[in-house]
DNA sequence: CGCGACTTTGACAGATGTCAAGGCTTGTGG
DNA sequence: CCACAAGCCTTGACATCTGTCAAAGTCGCG
């Protein structure tokens, strides 16, 4: 329950975007928060609600969920332990979205008031946190590109090459593979597909040996056809990352 | 040419979500710009592109553009009078899609430079910058919610929900009646679908008499019913704008 | 008047969805 | 250690929505 390493895995995250001073790290590690644990498949933000609390991910996995009028769901973005899922929220604290926990995960609840507090003593702070928001809304205009344009494979090779770029980011030694928990009727939420059409496609993927994918457990097997397949260009995650250049380089060395 | 209108245009629009000093307001409006002319369906950011500018749009309409290997495209956001398309550039100056002119446009050219010293300057306008980004994401997210998780119908009538209130938002007088200016391989663009699908689907829309469409004029004419097909909800776009509650009595007094 | 861009329509094809059943894991309790 | 239940995955047969291709109709403009 000591909130310290989250917010490092926070800070890291936003490190890795923006230049910031000793002073303004510290004004995000001194940022306070109250751990809560949420169970698979429960939400822990609903639509329409006016929330306080910005949260992070510490462990585990969340979801956006939207909803149609016949119960269909789509996911609009997924967050991974270093995350903060609602960032968006300290500016605009009308909950756009259900936020649900797709496994057991940890969850550090921090007041708005105090974000926008430091935000507004450290400017470099405040658009460290823009600069997040905006990759994120970046992320999100590529899920529609794939969702509208991208046949079941293409959009589920898209979705693994992102969450793998995304995991090796948090913990480099991981590399090509990566605990993902998630269901395939998650999948399907992801890419606007039904369950079993994600079995199908997936299993396609299985055969062509591009991907490995047995209990929550991802391994990219074929990187390089992966990619092609799913026409992944890492850019608009990697933004302003002098990482990037090496993970790209790593992978096709692998591949 | 004159800089001053375009530039009130945007302030109506960052005023109407955030809460600024006189002192905030004049350094927005203080900023200089070059208005270029953009002739309909060209590009003037290229993907992948480094850009030094944030564009405002004055005049025309303006479409952010994703692209499939077979050369399908996406449009994955769409943009009026007093937006600033790529206001995230200014944190990311790496463009992820390419922007392009749906009709012909004129664009005010702001320097980032002058957008982030104004914003270090006056935290409050970096906040305003920051919610305006967000809302921004959130209309992305709900745009992958409408292209994957509805049909053809739904898909359209949910832009027309949403391009009504945006226009909306920015000519009162208009009410339910507004340019439009694209053609249906736009809307197949924006909707994930084929431009033969727009047509029969959105002939249904016709002939329930739900909105007329005529050379780039969109007429609502059953609101209720049309938010009803769409599952439209105004929140993701309202946010924050206590205008929201008059929009919706309004329109719903008038359908 | 005639060209070009856009819209509309028809016939047919293909991708994805639906329904339903069976098999496999995993975890739990006896 | 076995048996069982619950959730998940896999598969098949068939339905439906949306896509494809092609042609004709409409509209605005030079």
């Amino acid at each position: 329950m000591n909130p310290r390493p989250p917010l490092e895995l926070f800070l890291r995250r936003i490190v890795a975007r923006s230049l910031l001073t000793e002073a303004d790290q510290d004004a995000i590690l001194s940022l306070p928060g109250k751990a809560i644990e949420v169970r698979a498949n429960r939400d822990f933000v609903r639509l329409g609600e006016h929330v306080t609390n910005a949260c992070l991910v510490v462990e585990g996995l969340v979801g956006r969920f939207g909803q149609n009028k016949d119960g269909a769901r789509q996911i609009t973005s997924l967050h991974i332990p270093g995350d903060m899922v609602d960032l968006h929220s300290v500016v605009v604290p009308h909950a756009p979205a259900a936020l649900q926990a797709v496994t057991n995960t940890t969850i550090l609840q921090i007041p708005h008031d105090k974000i926008l507090d430091i935000s507004h003593r450290h400017p470099n702070v405040m658009e460290a946190f823009w600069r997040d928001c905006v990759v994120d809304g970046a992320i999100s205009a590529q899920w529609v590109l794939n969702v509208g344009r991208r046949n079941a494979q293409a959009r589920l090779a898209h979705l693994l090459c992102e969450m793998a770029v995304r995991y090796d980011k948090i913990d480099r030694a991981r590399g090509l593979t990566f605990d993902f928990p998630v269901n395939q009727t998650h999948l399907a939420d992801c890419t606007g597909l039904t369950p079993v059409h994600v079995n199908r496609s997936l299993g396609a993927l299985k055969r062509a040996e591009l991907v490995s994918m047995t209990q929550k457990k991802v391994e990219i097997l074929d990187w390089k056809g992966l990619v092609d397949i799913a026409e992944f260009d890492t850019a608009y995650l990697a933004i302003a990352s002098p990482l990037e250049a090496h993970e790209e380089s790593k992978h096709e060395a692998r591949a």
